[in-house]
DNA sequence: CTATATTGTTAGATTAATCTAACAAAATTG
DNA sequence: CAATTTTGTTAGATTAATCTAACAATATAG
């Protein structure tokens, strides 16, 4: 069984595997806040335990095993955060931190319970997706709303970053997820949009803002 | 801040304090499942921190803040305890892995969510106090069934022991807290004791399990 | 009150997870 | 393509939590 570093390492590795599904070191290090070396040691802990591919100079990658279990510890936290969300009122800006510790319990029947309580979601309070219980992950295509034309309706559908100053800068202008967007014109020069909803007549989001803004195109 | 490690320790000392607050480094070892010198060096760490009084070949006693951190460990656990019975629909006898290891957790306002939602409780699903935010504990004087006698009317209050076997013990008899029970006889010779309760006429208790359930008397 | 048993301590080793310093390989860039 | 930068590795140290073996103090029991 993984231990709590083993799980955070997992976790990271299944994030920021790139199409082949490979992670440098220096990205592990840096998304972990650790040292080069200390990933270096711990990658081969890693393959050791069969989670992984490793080879000297080599980028690595994570055997199904692997990204199993790495789906298995998102699934947890995407089950917490919704279960604290949906059951015990918390804001999707105050959950992560919370979810990010009850992941690491190891009790099958109280994920499953919350899961039951909920009615079985799929996807967590910031719209990405459960993993289901064997790890597997259904993928969805969202587009970015940069990507989208004025004129458009799109309807918010998830975000690329779930930071606490991102959602609470959502939250200042009442942008939650499920809401449909008018955009109105889009600023040639810094890729602004000019989006309408609810009584917001006519916000401006920053290309920045918009990057992270996962739609779906209505009409 | 106290680490797992810690909180069990202190949890421990705290449980195991006599009635002058002392705690062998051996009854500690052994609660712990742990050598002795292992206890010897965690002694004096948890004392550099402020958590107890250590002096060579001496019992050791919680500071006051040693008592408070570990009362409020307490707390989260028997909380959490109740959260899953109440909230979840867990057994009283499922409850206890599950607490041991979210009470590590470190978010006062999960903490403080659960007991809201649960209007505030100050016992835990096998009736133990439930430290306030404070780290204060209810003081309850509860009788134990064996020092009861024939004729005697009580309400089952609480345990003095909450393991799995013995909750599965008292599921397969219908016993939960809050029954009433008649004492019909008390049997001399090994001390057993006859009761009558809901639909069971006659269930024979034996002075094992007479001695582990705490009650109150009704009449 | 001495002998024995129990309890507690010290010394030194081990494992997991981390670090810095020094070095080596690979990638980039003029 | 050689020089430089970036990335990755090795060596060796550190800290927390644990262990065993050896020894020392205290308690118990004839």
């Amino acid at each position: 069984m993984a231990s709590q570093t083993e799980e955070n390492y997992l976790k990271s590795l299944f994030n920021l595997a790139n199409e082949k599904g490979e992670v440098n070191i220096s990205e592990l290090a840096s998304q972990m806040q650790v040292s080069m070396p200390t990933v270096n040691s711990m990658v081969k802990t890693l393959q050791k335990n069969g989670w992984l591919i490793y080879e000297k100079y080599k980028p690595v990658t994570l055997t199904p095993e692997g990204k199993k279990d790495a789906a298995l510890v998102i699934r947890k936290h995407r089950l917490t955060e919704m279960f604290l969300v949906n059951k015990m009122g918390f804001g999707w800006e105050e959950v992560h931190e919370i979810a990010e510790q009850v992941e690491h319990i190891h009790a099958p029947k109280f994920f499953e319970r919350m899961d039951e309580m909920m009615g079985y979601p799929t996807i967590d309070p910031h719209g990405s997706p459960i993993p289901d219980k064997l790890g597997r992950i259904q993928e969805i295509n969202y587009l970015s709303l940069s990507d989208c034309k004025a004129g458009q309706l799109v309807k918010l559908a998830g975000l690329t970053n779930s930071s606490t100053e991102f959602l609470e800068f959502l939250n200042g202008r009442n942008l939650s997820l499920g809401i449909e967007l008018t955009i109105r014109s889009k600023e040639a020069y810094d890729q602004s949009i000019v989006v309408s909803y609810l009584n917001h007549n006519s916000e401006t989001l920053s290309e920045k803002v918009c990057e992270k803004l996962l739609v779906k195109v209505v009409e």
